[in-house]
DNA sequence: CTGAAAGCGCTTACAG
DNA sequence: CTGAAAGCGCTTACAG
């Protein structure tokens, strides 16, 4: 690999005229400049990112936390992170993080190898090291798709509660009363978005029931079918499905089919996130969107604002969510 | 942040033992061993990669390679890589590349700056400076889900137009005759499909008609939307549809849906990939699997060889493909 | 077993 | 405008 040494020997020059030039720095005669610029050229020459971090105290490098097994939604933000981190100049550096302190300890170790400008959140870890470390170590962070109150971290989210009501109430606005869930109680999310679902309820004065709940251990659509499964060995009627996931709905209206019930025939569903697949299934899926695109944004702009200015200040951003009608919600049969 | 010479201040040692301890060096008094235990565990210390890579030859990092609006497919197999190169100690750096030979340099100038043990490529770089530059420092480089044959570089993919022709052949043993396809001539995989798709008709004495065909953009749900509206513009009639991959086919399935025709009452539709979502859809998907697992692990796998052994024994790897039967796929109506 | 020293590839005051 | 020097955080011969 050619360095700045060897740049600095071909143009006849030290090798802090050679930096300067590269820095794009002010002061070099023209000539020297234009040698430097033909040697880099004819190399091919690229500054050492690891060198130049370390002498600097920007890094120019973000970590993604992300859950080992990332769904649709997750990839998706993903994706969007990524393409806004690049405008801003940043790389970024992934860190899959396993389920349970084990996993996430891991995770953390593996982090603390590397000089971070800053780190974004897709998943949320519970150990307390996790934040203690870049709280120490005044690394700025950001969450994205959910807060944590103990924290006051920069973050970024819809009102997941208000989401879920919203998408009970429609189904309840349409005439259903037995309405199952499909959901879990692990991460704030998944609790959000549950207790959203008891509200609407509530409100609507319809007892809770737990018969009609059914949790799973994660969201993906594998999950979706165990969790329809699980209603439907329970022996109970419903007209109406929340599944706190667009995967975990797709899962269940599959298993729905699969027992020869038709959605929204026999029973409407309505899913939350409005992943891409989503507006293309048949039935097209009622859901709740979230704002993707401008959750990856703002949360970079944040993030990039909060290293810019060494001042750390924290904002908690609920963005809005849409309600998205689409084909798999109806009235129910005999109303 | 907590360096080398800080835990040798307080154990009391030179820099040199405390390397020597941290790597698990042989021989270190068992006294000053405990001691620098004891200050690394207490402050929580991690060396720093940069720094140490910066000496060291290996890096421990490999770059992939990803089209910027990567698709489902190439989603997954991310995943399982990602998962397998941390398994076996690497970590990852991902290199987003925009379409294009503007797109293509900018991300192999990215590229040069950072020190890499190798690169994985889950997408093809058309511009030859990329590959050369790669060559000359000799970085190992394994392509996957492609092969390039002047290249010369260790790919693993599958047969993609024997794949081809067993999709259009399981159409054609339906008695299929009139079969659309919507695809591109775009990256070898596209022209291999495409290939397969003639070969296939030729071997059944099928005319090969350019009406039939639709080509797209790129290879999401949406320009399976796109392709299908080509095809039905055209006013051709047709049976059955190959398209190239999965999200083509779940997208054309919803136009045709939208224009009133079932799959595969009206229309039998296979896909490519199968990708996650395809067994749950409805209908599921008649589809090519390709090993996503098994080539994210054999690409792994053979880089890390690559990389341990400094001699670069290129090698071409053709994965077995798996054809599978699901709904979107009968005989035609009248037959 | 252990420390001083050189070096990896860069940048940035500090003198000219 | 420009170069010699020190330093970023590490590792590894080289002497003891």
């Amino acid at each position: 690999m050619v360095s700045i040494k060897d740049i600095a020997e071909i143009s006849g020059v030290s090798v802090s005229t050679v930096s300067r030039v590269i820095n794009g720095k002010d002061c070099v005669s023209p000539e020297k400049r234009a040698k430097i610029m033909q040697a880099v050229k004819s190399t091919g020459y690229v500054p050492n990112r690891a060198a130049r971090d370390m002498v600097l105290k920007q890094t120019f490098k973000v970590a993604i936390i992300i859950p080992e097994g990332f769904n649709m939604f997750q990839r998706q933000l993903f994706s969007d992170i990524e393409r806004h981190l690049h405008q801003f100049g940043y790389r970024s550096s992934l860190y899959f993080s396993a389920v349970g302190p084990v996993g996430e300890a891991d995770c953390l170790r593996r982090l603390k190898g590397e000089r971070l400008d800053g780190v974004i959140f897709l998943h949320e870890i519970a150990i307390p090291e996790f934040h203690e470390f870049l709280d120490k170590n005044n690394i700025p962070t950001v969450l994205v798709t959910f807060e944590k109150e103990e924290l006051e971290a920069t973050s970024i989210h819809i009102s997941e509660g208000e989401a879920a009501v919203a998408a009970v109430e429609h189904l309840i606005n349409l005439g259903h009363r037995d309405i199952c869930l499909i959901g879990s109680n692990k991460y704030s999310f998944g609790i959000q978005r549950l207790q959203g679902y008891k509200d609407a309820l509530a409100k609507a004065g319809i007892a809770y029931d737990e018969a009609r709940v059914a949790f799973v251990e994660t969201y993906g659509v594998q999950y979706g079918i165990e969790g329809m499964k699980k209603l439907m060995d329970r022996n109970i009627r419903f007209t109406a499905l929340f599944a706190i996931t667009d995967e975990l709905a797709l899962g269940a209206i599959r298993h729905l089919k699969d027992r020869g019930f038709s959605v929204p025939g026999d029973v409407s569903v309505v899913g939350f996130d409005d992943i891409e697949i989503s507006s293309y299934t048949i039935p097209s899926l009622t859901t709740i969107r979230q704002p993707v695109t401008e959750m990856g944004q703002t949360s970079v702009a944040l993030l990039h604002s909060l290293i810019a200015s060494k001042n750390h200040m924290n904002v908690n951003i609920a963005l809005p969510f849409t309600f998205v009608k689409r084909e798999s919600t109806a009235r129910p049969r005999n109303t």
